[in-house]
DNA sequence: GTAAAAAAATGATATATATCAAGAATATTA
DNA sequence: TAATATTCTTGATATATATCATTTTTTTAC
């Protein structure tokens, strides 16, 4: 069960990027005085697709998934979460649901906050309703780097985007130890286990990566790059 | 060759959504003084991915295609605008270039506002960047949408959406005459333009659709949807 | 209106990918 | 630590989809 904590120890989530960077004492005070922590242990629910999108959430500590969910059975994971990062969703002045869902990959920390304090920001705070929108847009662009990695390249292209964007852009090394199950890896590269695992397979055979079981390690990047280029 | 022309007939494009009409009498005026409008031919460029944003355009009338070219030769078709409609792109804000490229399907006329004009509309004016945050949350729910579909549904699941979204979203009948290619309809459904072909004269043949050319009549939509729905 | 070009359609075939079933390894619980 | 459940792996096979070559139809240009 998610339990929540009240801290001190997160002037508004550190965040990276930082949105909130435009806020000034006042603004920062009162956003600070209405957020809150909450612990999630492994595989728990942050946000549940079809939900309702009442707060703004800052991962503090720990990973977790940003998937979709069809009425077919499968899942498409568009990004993988890190430390201080925010999620919030498109339902954001339009229905106010979640689009999607996001679970913790392993013991995590997030801070919420109130979907109305943060409309409050953007209405009274103009530079930070400048910096919001282009947040909005840089995941935008992300998002069409995604769909065509997902609807122009076979399988070997989408396995080694995968593979870059886990060591590139979440864990920043090429040796790692991932929390992603198989199943979420062919979920982040749009086939089934099965071939994720045929993939990553023959990827070992040939030198180009190393694993076993859920630490991984790149061996020749370049290769990989070459295979997300031509797809 | 595209041709500028400045015309009066259109107060700010009368936004369908009408994200303008947040705007007070002066701000629409100083919005209306900058503008222009263009005409384009069938076929011509009206944005080019990689190339620089420095307008945002309202189609005024006509029809155009909004799609991602990859390195791979291929095109994916986002949507298709209709007249009164918006597209501005994600590169707003981040790094002034265009992320797809639009071109006209018809004979059409778009008007242009700068770039600079827009985000002091959006400094100025709380309730208009609202609403701008809203338009590009819809749109992102639309591709969330999309993606799903071309990740998670095959062929005739995917067929099945193109005709929908165009009898529905923008003929707004069950039969309509499309500028439309075939290579267009493949590339609205990730696939090839012989798969395309293939699907809907099956699609034909067990009388769901019927078509010669480029007029198209949907005969048993329940049909249609019921595929999109099992994938 | 005819010739040329472009787009659409078809068939044969190759390839990519999913499915199903089973066994092996790993993690979880008592 | 044994027992159980879960995840991972593999192989065999079926299906979905792309490719290539060719013909037919439609559009464009003269």
């Amino acid at each position: 069960m998610a339990i929540f904590i009240k801290t001190s120890n997160c002037s508004v989530c550190n965040l990276k990027m930082n949105l909130f960077r435009f806020l000034d004492k006042e603004q920062l005070a009162y956003i600070n005085k209405t957020r809150h922590e909450v612990k999630f242990h492994k595989g728990e629910t942050i946000f549940k697709q079809g939900g309702p999108l009442t707060h703004i959430a800052c991962l503090t500590s720990g990973n977790a998934k940003v998937y979709i969910e069809s009425h077919l059975n499968k899942n498409t994971i568009l990004k993988i979460l890190k430390p201080s990062e925010l999620v919030g969703g498109p339902g954001f002045y339009v229905d106010y649901r979640h689009h999607f869902s996001v679970s913790a990959l392993t013991e995590s920390t997030a801070c919420f906050i109130d979907v109305h304090v943060f409309e409050e920001m953007i209405k009274i705070n103009t530079s930070f309703a400048m910096e919001f929108i282009k947040y909005l847009n840089n995941i935008t662009i992300k998002l069409y780097d995604k769909l065509i990695s997902l609807t122009h390249k076979q399988m070997h292209g989408r396995i080694s985007d995968t593979l870059l964007y886990l060591s590139k852009e979440i864990y920043n090394s090429n040796t790692f130890q991932t929390m992603l199950s198989r199943q979420d890896l062919a979920d982040l590269s749009a086939m089934t286990k099965e071939s994720a695992i045929r993939i990553l397979k023959e990827f070992k055979d040939e030198g180009i990566i190393d694993f076993s079981t859920n630490i991984f390690n790149i061996l020749k990047e370049d290769v990989l790059v070459k295979i997300s280029k031509t797809g």
